[in-house]
DNA sequence: ACCTGAACACCGTTCAAGT
DNA sequence: ACCTGAACACCGTTCAAGT
């Protein structure tokens, strides 16, 4: 049941997972469902959580290197780019620890690697929150698709994009500066490209905050200053 | 209209604002609201732009400093505040930039304080996007409330975080040992620290990809190495 | 130009009843 | 233990009709 939900709300998004078209497909009654689970809510959740196992079984097979925040890296961006491939469960991520036993097990192999550069608890937590804050929020906004309308009116244009850039190309230069400054970069801009840069500004603020040498529980040789 | 509409959002969330709540309120028909605006969805656009308008407003009076990370962390901190005081709003951020002008004069203020470190488009782009999707990302992560179920079984705990650390501490220490290290941290956190932890690690990393010296135009002695 | 009542086509959820 | 049809109490949106 849960394989199919995914199906409807990866092939059409939230809006389209609906009792009576999941019971439709599963050939069977609408009110069969509430045998498996209690509310849709709960439905989304297990969904989100089904996804996210097969994230954990993904990186559960990745090497890993002496130099952690490497590590953590590779994590946060396949983690990302599992949520980008399901947009919708960035909103139910870590809502019910219970029925979402595998985001546990996500943000402790997120956590261990950061536990690796040896900071307080505080810092340490604070620093899994903040990447992990970053990646879901990201994946969230970046995921949203833009108002009906919107897409409608203008489909012709090559990227959806010119059409924000449209907007602001008619705004006064002089009043807006930084958005003229960056209006050709947005339109070029590629989504992954914008994540990752984000995650390196974290990750070198990480390196800095836990005393230049990353490495707690090895010599490093590759995360030297720079 | 929009400020009726905001007061139903905020008093119970996005599920309470009804049209038909919305047109009892204001002591009209329902279809009354169609004709200011087209949809649900640009009406929460346009709450949401009434919702910065003042923000951008509030901005407009700060002094400035000679430290652009200082500034670009006052506005940060504010949007934040604005985003959780009003936490609907989060998801309706950026989505159409000709119903929503307010929104992007606030991305403009961000954006210029960030120009003032000197780095090349591209990076002040990616550098600007970061501190916004981690602001927006955190604000609506921390805003979603908890799922209703939960709540209600367990309500009479302190905080409601008792709850999510209750299922952490039956979990092995063996297979967990960074839940396990940062539980107590996170029982007794406080979101506005944990953001601005974040925005610090931010900060530091763009201070660090700006070349070490952070101010651009001007010599800057607060804000030298560490 | 502005507003309305009544309908349309949906929702999630419940419940008595079936096997 | 598992499933069902039919109903309930809602939604956003439309539309012909009013002033």
């Amino acid at each position: 049941m849960l394989t199919e939900a995914i199906a409807l709300l990866d092939a059409d998004g939230e809006g389209a997972l609906t009792f009576r078209a999941l019971a439709a497909r599963l050939g069977g009654g609408v009110a069969s469902i509430y045998w498996y689970v209690s509310s849709k809510d709960e439905l989304l959740d297990r969904a989100t959580d089904q996804v996210i196992s097969e994230y954990v079984a993904r990186i559960a097979d990745l090497p890993g290197s002496e130099d952690p925040l490497a590590d953590l890296r590779a994590l946060a961006v396949d983690l990302f780019d599992t949520i980008r491939e399901h947009p919708w469960t960035g909103r139910y991520m870590m809502r019910d620890s219970s029925t979402q036993p595998h985001v546990v097990r996500a943000y402790e192999a997120l956590g261990e690697q950061v536990m690796r550069l040896g900071m307080p608890p505080r810092e340490t937590f604070h620093a899994v929150s903040t990447v992990l804050g970053f990646v879901i929020g990201t994946a969230i906004d970046l995921g949203q698709e833009p108002p009906a309308e919107l897409a409608a009116t203008l489909a012709d244009r090559d990227s959806g994009l010119e059409q924000y850039a449209q907007v602001w190309r008619d705004l006064d230069p002089e009043e807006f500066p930084y958005i003229h400054a960056i209006i050709e970069e947005f339109v070029g801009h590629d989504d992954a490209d914008q994540f990752r840069a984000g995650l390196d500004l974290i990750l070198e603020g990480m390196r800095q905050q836990a005393g230049g040498a990353a490495d707690a529980d090895r010599a490093g040789a590759s995360a030297g200053p720079d």
